[in-house]
This record gives structure tokens, sequence and C-alpha cells, in this order.
DNA sequence: TTGTTTACTTACTAGTAAGTAAGTATATTT
DNA sequence: AAATATACTTACTTACTAGTAAGTAAACAA
């Protein structure tokens, strides 16, 4: 079945998002799918095999996304993006760069290098998101796209991050902020 | 000797910054320092009093910059903020509320309450900052001063994450923007 | 000089981590 | 109907984790 192999891939996204690559084990899978960790050995022989499914899914929502948002107006785009933030942040979850970078000197090679390209593709996407948007007039900011595209990614990663700590205003303040300063 | 216990702190402080509180072990301390597990657990009975003893060396770093940067104008005193940032930034570091909020669900209550109050005081700091800058006419932005502050520290923690994975030039691109949309 | 505190080491435990080898039931193919 | 592939389980191993109990050498105090 394939069933299991996607629930294993959806429930260790859901770990590393709670609680980290490192602080998450076998036995907080298979429980919870009442399977033995041995089953996870069978789909994903080792640790970092998981990380890299859990990576190809994320990739695989993103482009879903973009694809879906491609024909809506810039400001309509970046606010789905903002959207998708604050559902992660509603259920307490971090996004994968904000979970996976602070790991980043721990992880297997092949995952360093999958997260560098999902946030190379995410920065890339917000950047045309922004330059198309000025160019149409949707917005308005100084200095170059990708500048802009860079911290508004750092400031969506980090805003999840620090509500945990310090509670869900924070998300709020900080993106309501970012759409102010733009639009 | 006080000296053991503060290189204690001092590489579990590193290590933290580096791997994360949960990715890092007593080994890691133990081995270079040339001592025994035990000896860790001498001075700090288990790894939340390690972590605790962490958070106060940070604390009273903050505290210490924060003194040392009370005089100076407040553009050099966030200026000051920023270059420590770059520090952390060169060394591959991230700044502990970067290192330890991903690892937050997982942490002891107390350490998660003292992150929160650290998390608090730095905010706290750079919105005084702010506030007084701007009627000194130093610092030009708009809305109240502690949402703005709430988006530079998320910026600056969001930055060195990003950074290990882009590259440092995202921290630069980063800080040097933070800067010219409030001067 | 004796007793006590400090700062450890030695030697260990119990628990948990990822990972594996061999067996089994079910479904699919030939 | 027999052979094979799929999706597991059972049972285990090795390695490492935080943590502990008991012992020791040196410094210090009475």
């Amino acid at each position: 079945m394939q069933d299991t192999k996607d629930k294993i891939v959806g429930l260790a996204d859901q770990l590393i998002k709670t609680k980290g690559f490192n602080s998450f084990s076998y036995k907080d899978i298979s429980d919870p799918l009442a399977i033995k960790n041995a089953a996870i050995h069978y789909h994903f022989p080792n640790k970092a095999d998981l990380g890299m499914a859990v990576l190809e899914q994320e990739f695989n929502i993103l482009n879903t996304g973009i694809a879906n948002w491609e024909a809506l107006p810039e400001d309509h785009q970046l606010r789905h993006l903002i959207g998708s933030f604050a559902n992660k942040c509603s259920s307490h979850m971090a996004c994968i760069m904000g979970s996976l970078s602070p790991d980043y000197n721990t992880l297997p090679s092949n995952m360093q290098e999958r997260l560098r390209e999902f946030s190379a593709a995410v920065i890339k996407w917000v950047t045309q998101c922004l330059h198309n948007g000025r160019e149409k007039g949707i917005f308005s900011f100084k200095g170059a796209p990708e500048d802009r595209a860079l911290m508004i990614v750092s400031n969506l990663l980090a805003s999840l991050l620090l509500s945990r700590v310090m509670g869900e205003s924070a998300f709020e303040k900080i993106s309501k902020q970012l759409l102010d300063d733009i639009l």
C-alpha cells in the first residue's frame, strides 16, 4: 500500500516542523501509525532517505501552490504565501526552512543540497512575484526585488519561530507589516 | 576551579548555536575539554541545568552590551547589535533565539520561560532604541516601534539561519536593507 | 594534623537511537 | 497451481544517550 508510505512521510514532515529532524525518532512515527520501526526502514532504509522524501513532498507542495496562483495578481499570490505560513503558525509549526536550517550542520549532504535548492526556489518565486508586481504598479518598494524577497522569506521563516516563543501575535504583527511596506 | 565550569558553559553555548540543544551530547563537551562526562554532571546535574546556565550567560552578554552602548546615538547602538550578529554569521553560528526556538516544544519548561524572557528583553531593547532614535530624528519609519523592533529581531534571527543554507551574502543583504529602511 | 570540602575519575546503569536479518502473510504474475 | 514480489513483523544488534554511585587526590579549615 502506498498509504502507509505516504502516512510515514506526512508524519515525518509534521515531526520535523514541530520537534526538528534530530529530535524525532522512528518511535514517534511507528507508534501513532501502529506499525513497527522496521516497517519504516522497509520504505526508507535510513533517516536521510526519509528526510529526502519529506523535502521532495515539500517541493511538490510549493510547486503546486506556485502553479495554482500563477494567474492571480501578484499581491494575491503573496497573500496566499503568507496565508500558508499563517496556517503553519496556528498549528504551532515552523516551515521546513526554519525547522531544518538550525540543524543544517548535522544534516546529511544530500539533505543539505535539497534544502538549499528548496530555499532558492522559494526566494526565486518571491523575487519574480515582487518584480512583476512592481512593474504592474501593485507593489512599491526601493531596492532590488531579490533583496526584498530575501527579507520577506527571512521574516516569514523567523516569525513562525518567534511566535512559538512569544505567542501568535508576533506572526500577525510581522506579516501585516511586510505587506504594508510594499503595498 | 571556576575555569572548567566556565569552559563547559562556553562550549555548550557554541554547540547549541551550531548543532542545536537536542543534537549535542555530553561527549561533545567532555572530549575537547579532556574531562569525563561525570565532571559535567558534577557542575550541572542535568542537561536542563546546563541549558539554563547557557541562557544566563547569554543574558549577561546582552546586558553588558546594552550597558556599554547606552550612551551612544541610537543608530550606533543598532549597528553594534547588527555587528554582533555579523560576528555570529562569520563563525557560522545562529543566535540563541534562532537555535533554541525550533526545539522550543522539546525544551524543559524553565528553559522555555527563560528563552521567552530573553527574547522579550531583546525586543524591548530594540523597541526603546527605535523609539528614542525616531524622536531624535535619527530614524524614520512608519508604525509602532515595537512592531518594527519585532521585524528587525526576526530578520536578524532568520538571516543567520538562511546564511547557513544560502551563504553569508544573505545576511549582508538583509542587514543592509534593515538599516536602509529606517535611516 | 586531622577533617572536610572541592573537583573531579572510574565504572557503571537503564533507556533509547537507528538499523538489520530472517521469517510470514497476502497479493500478483506466470 | 507454482513462483515471485510486496509489505510488512519478530527479534535482534550496536552504538550512544543522560545520568549515577562510589572512590580519590588535592586544597583548605579547624
